[in-house]
DNA sequence: CCGTGAATCTCAATTATTGGGATTTTGATC
DNA sequence: GATCAAAATCCCAATAATTGAGATTCACGG
């Protein structure tokens, strides 16, 4: 809480104003709107456009640079979360009808960073970057259930307003997060979109360490209970393995929900080229 | 050259550590390679992490984080010059067998930022936000033959050893950029990748102003005279129509490449959503 | 339970950042 | 080409904010 730089601060913070409702600043709004002094404001944007994170659009204004794609490619190919989980994504969308998603749990957002969708699934924007709400549906409530009871108090606290549904009182939210945990996975029906259900699984780093989910949304037409049954077993199953992957090698296995009749068969498990961590440098 | 908002700098440096080839920093590494101490890097470390540019890997080390990716979302789907671009290249994509890029100069780096491939064309890894070398090959020569003179030494002169071909004299160089500016496009045989060609023309938002390129490659093979004839036009007209969209709307129209029997039709011209830039705050 | 290394805190010194105002540069208009 | 307004940068003294050495706490593994 204490302890910022806030120089650095103060130019990240010229970032966050590019928004999906205003994409293009022009210096006096920016002055306007972060209160910074102008030849403050100028040595920021020098800054930020030598380094690419800006350009300035035809008119006057400023828009995202490419730098920022060109960090998200390399992010994009070398995330571990991605090359560990992307297989599995790959074979739920193969086996059930619908788009799989791996997202990742960041400040207080939920985060899209890839995406696959079965041959049948309805063509859906590319998702990869899209934010989505910490407050609805399956993904929300396996990263919520997850949490360090100290993080989980907090955002029920942030977010009581939205949380599905407003009307349960705290208790009843820790209860759910509760069963959710044990169980592994959760399936939320036309929370975030109507006609939509949703399984998603945790993707853990460590006890109470939530990094993510891998969930699979189907339209709730095409759903029946032993598909629903098999989805959220192999949700269930994908998560457990993929947490497998990034938990400490010393910590124990987590929950044992590693299952000895999963479906999600032993060849799909990938080898990946991720190196196992050593400790000292 | 003088004003530097040191500060931010040596935070965004944190984040150029992150190459291919290094794609995880622990703390320590990070001090040598930077020569930050403890404490400052630590701070700064925080900042970074908080607002998501990183994330800690597994073991200890550090990873580009999911800001990045939301970032480049915003800019994906808001970035004037795709919006403008792509639906050239997918018409291009459609003509002839290949792939059709749209790539952006920026610093003295080409960023591939868009691309189609046509239905036979060999799968290639996905490149958006590929780098590429401004050296050589055909998206290379109309940026550099399309920059100020100041601009066009300044490069000549940092690259000599790499522009191809490293036995000709700067002045030979210049001589060809001349033409290649004159032409409207360029068409490189092998340059990247042996048994490719290449035909890029250059997107500008002013004379002597390039932001980018649009080009086509294809395997040399498929190629004969009469489609690399009508590849090379319609990748001028493209180039031409593209940049006319990014000319303040009082200038010359760059050069009349503007073309009477111009292949790409009247209504591939898309209607952009972007608004005309008025010029008073 | 203790020990090791990682991360954070304290706080005084000083350095680097800030911003008002002047100045230059840009680029549009006549 | 000359003129003018707006945008961007420069100058420099004041000062507030950043820095880093060392102490301290935290996290974790044996």
């Amino acid at each position: 809480m204490t302890s910022t730089s806030g120089s650095g601060e103060r130019i990240l913070a010229i970032l966050d104003l590019f928004t999906a409702d205003r994409r293009e600043w022009s210096p006096d709004a920016m002055m306007a709107a972060l209160g910074y002094s102008r030849p403050t404001l100028y040595r920021y944007l020098k800054t930020l456009k030598s380094a690419g994170y800006l350009v300035s659009a035809p008119g006057d204004g400023l828009t995202l640079g490419p730098r920022v794609t060109e960090l998200d490619f390399l992010m994009q190919r070398f995330d571990p979360l991605i090359t560990a989980a992307v297989p599995f994504i790959k074979i739920l969308a193969t086996r059930y009808p619908g788009v799989a998603l791996i997202t990742r749990w960041y400040g207080s957002k939920i985060l899209c960073i890839a995406s696959e969708r079965s041959a049948d699934a309805p063509v859906s924007s590319y998702p990869r970057g899209q934010p989505m709400p910490i407050a609805r549906g399956a993904i929300s409530r396996v990263i919520m259930a997850n949490l360090s009871r100290r993080d989980q108090d907090r955002l029920i606290d942030t977010q009581r307003e939205m949380l599905a549904g407003s009307n349960t009182t705290a208790d009843a939210l820790r209860e759910t997060y509760r069963a959710v945990r044990r169980m592994g996975y959760c399936t939320a029906w036309g929370e975030v979109t109507p006609g939509v259900v949703g399984v998603a699984g945790p993707i853990l780093a460590g006890e109470r360490m939530p990094i993510g989910a891998i969930s699979i949304t189907s339209a709730a037409a095409v759903m029946n209970k032993t598909r629903l049954a098999a989805i959220e077993r192999d949700i269930r199953d994908s998560a457990a393995a993929i947490s497998g992957m990034f938990c400490a090698r010393g910590s124990p296995p987590l929950r044992d929900l590693s299952p000895a009749n999963h479906t999600i068969t032993d060849q799909d498990f990938p080898a990946t080229d991720q190196q196992p961590r050593r400790h000292r440098s």
